[in-house]
DNA sequence: AAAAAATGCGCAATCGATTGTACAAATTGT
DNA sequence: ACAATTTGTACAATCGATTGCGCATTTTTT
């Protein structure tokens, strides 16, 4: 590791030739004779060469860095996706540019302008709760700058963007308590302008279909999709007069809230009742019972717009012809789904 | 928000003087006249000026990119850490390179090699498990990176760094199993080479000596602090002919690997055996029965980080200026550790 | 009032990589 | 053999911000 960094000009001085010939014979340039571009191929690697990044992208108006938003970096799915980008990214030369919206749609247009600023080539965004029109964002595309969603997703022109079958899992979920016995299945939903939610309580509205339950419009309880929110969701459940049997909750943490209001009215899990989450948070896995509930796979996210993006700008292909990919979401059957007969 | 951006040049002509009066305006140069300052200045304002970070960088040979290798990204506290340090760096204008080494020396010296081409002016670093010596780290050094340490450190001469006080953190969860009535009590400890594990060791000493109770050599089981670790370190303890009252795990799964053997050989924590861990991690609330442990404040930790490496940087410190920093860790008291008498 | 110092600003070079244009040499075609 | 191409390189400008130096103009000093 020597004191200071080689440029090109070191290389062009060292083979007594022009730093230009040095710059195209390093890309490959047509006009650049095979000779030459041995030799300066050989050198640069004996100097063991690294373009200088800022250099490269003030000339280029555009850099390999990577905008990347999110509502909360230390949410396990998250920092999941953040993880599998990274990966990908990192090994293609691209730097991550990670913000936080904290939820709040304020938090995300300066995050957006802060990474204008830092001009990043592409945006990769999962929107806050707060967020429903798309205006701030698509100001972006004027820009020249890619966008690709994951998870929470706006449909846009010229956008790509990798979800899970949040329908699906919501489907096998809902499938694997009816399967299990549990016919009365309330369905604690999230905010009804997110996709996702929205899609989850279409794949409960299948499953119950499907099986012909009928699903009486107050088994449908929209709660904020954190523990209070399941609390709440039991206590309202609990008051329904025909009943109830289990609980297909849109998020961990608000199953997390029913098991624990459960528990306090004396109600055992799974036997008196079932109890299912989305999302396969870590502590699903330890908690008494273990709760059953979908992966969302997340690493796995990740990777996918991360090779997405590179492939966009490898390729130099316009946003225009993008379009969205559809995971296989993971059911994780544990035992708070599975009562002893 | 304009199609493109604005640049010194174009202040310079609509004010119809020079760039480099421009320049040196906008950055307080003493021999610019008040009245062009403030000329400057409103112009700057109305057409929402931002500087060209890859110009300035390159012109400066060193970019306000913070590089931050941790481990894992998707760990807990890790990725507290890290959004602690977002919150205060993105504020000053500094962005995040985020690098993982997941444990392994070799990812740690490739993410530094990165880091180095990327011409990152500061590293914040949180070492690797196999990371012993520290000459790839003061390597750095050389180039005029500043080097920042957080939780798993390396003391080196000229460089910052943040902990918790893991001793005293130790020292409490122990004391508190002791005043709550258990005597013989297991350390499941982690790798000696480690600082933090050497140090919670040592809480753990100080507190049974403080309290007259001697501890037996085959009290301190050293395992990887994950669940299987814990697991083993239960079944080898159990083995001891004196008995065994608690175990004080270095981790928290650790402890739930501890806790789950427990459940399995059916002594009944707390009551039976009393189990505490380290690290907050939030399952720990949600287990049951929920498990004792110590806060590691990673959020503020990041925070603190962060503003040591403003401070460096913005006043040009030398890191031979620079010390360590030690947080007060938080002994959060749950169940596993409060037999009910 | 002349000399010395301070003030205010512009010119041009620089950071390192890229690229349009130009120009010479080598190759091809007729 | 001479023109028309093709091939291989070099020059110089460019991206945007910064900064040493120099040149006026103004202010201070003696």
């Amino acid at each position: 590791m020597s004191k200071s960094h080689i440029t090109i000009h070191d290389l062009a001085r060292e083979l007594n030739i022009s730093a230009s010939t040095v710059s195209r014979a390093l890309h490959d340039h047509p006009r650049i004779s095979k000779a030459t571009r041995d030799a300066v191929r050989k050198v640069a690697k004996r100097y063991n060469y690294q373009p200088n990044v800022m250099a490269t992208s003030l000339r280029q108006g555009r850099s390999k860095t990577v905008g990347v938003i999110v509502p909360r970096i230390n949410r396990n799915f998250f920092s999941n996706v953040i993880g599998g980008m990274e990966k990908i990214l990192a090994a293609s030369g691209y730097q991550l540019m990670i913000c936080q919206t904290h939820e709040k749609l304020e938090d995300e247009k300066a995050a957006l302008q802060t990474l204008v600023n830092a001009r990043v080539g592409a945006i990769i965004i999962s929107v806050s709760l707060e967020t429903t029109g798309d205006e701030h964002i698509r100001a972006l595309q004027d820009r020249g700058i890619k966008l690709f969603f994951f998870d929470r997703i706006i449909q846009s022109q010229g956008t790509e963007s990798v979800v899970i079958d949040d329908r699906l899992g919501a489907y096998m979920n809902t499938m694997h308590l009816i399967e299990e016995g549990y016919r009365k299945i309330i369905h604690v939903a999230g905010p009804e302008q997110i996709t996702i939610y929205r899609d989850r309580k279409r794949g409960y509205m299948d499953a119950m279909a499907g099986s012909g339950i009928e699903v009486l419009p107050e088994w449908i309880i929209e709660k904020p999709v954190v523990q209070a929110g399941g609390e709440e969701a039991f206590h309202q459940a609990v008051q329904l007069k025909g009943g109830v049997d289990a609980f297909f909750c849109a998020g961990d943490y608000a199953a997390l809230g029913v098991m624990q209001a459960a528990r306090e009215s004396g109600r055992k899990v799974p036997d008196d009742l079932g109890v299912t989450g989305f999302g396969n948070e870590p502590f699903t896995a330890f908690i008494q019972p273990s709760l059953t509930t979908v992966d969302q796979r997340g690493v796995e996210m990740g990777k996918r717009v991360a090779e997405k993006l590179i492939d966009c700008s490898e390729n130099d292909l316009q946003p225009s012809e993008c379009k969205k990919t559809v995971l296989k979401p993971e059911l994780i059957v544990r035992d708070s789904s599975k009562p002893n007969r």
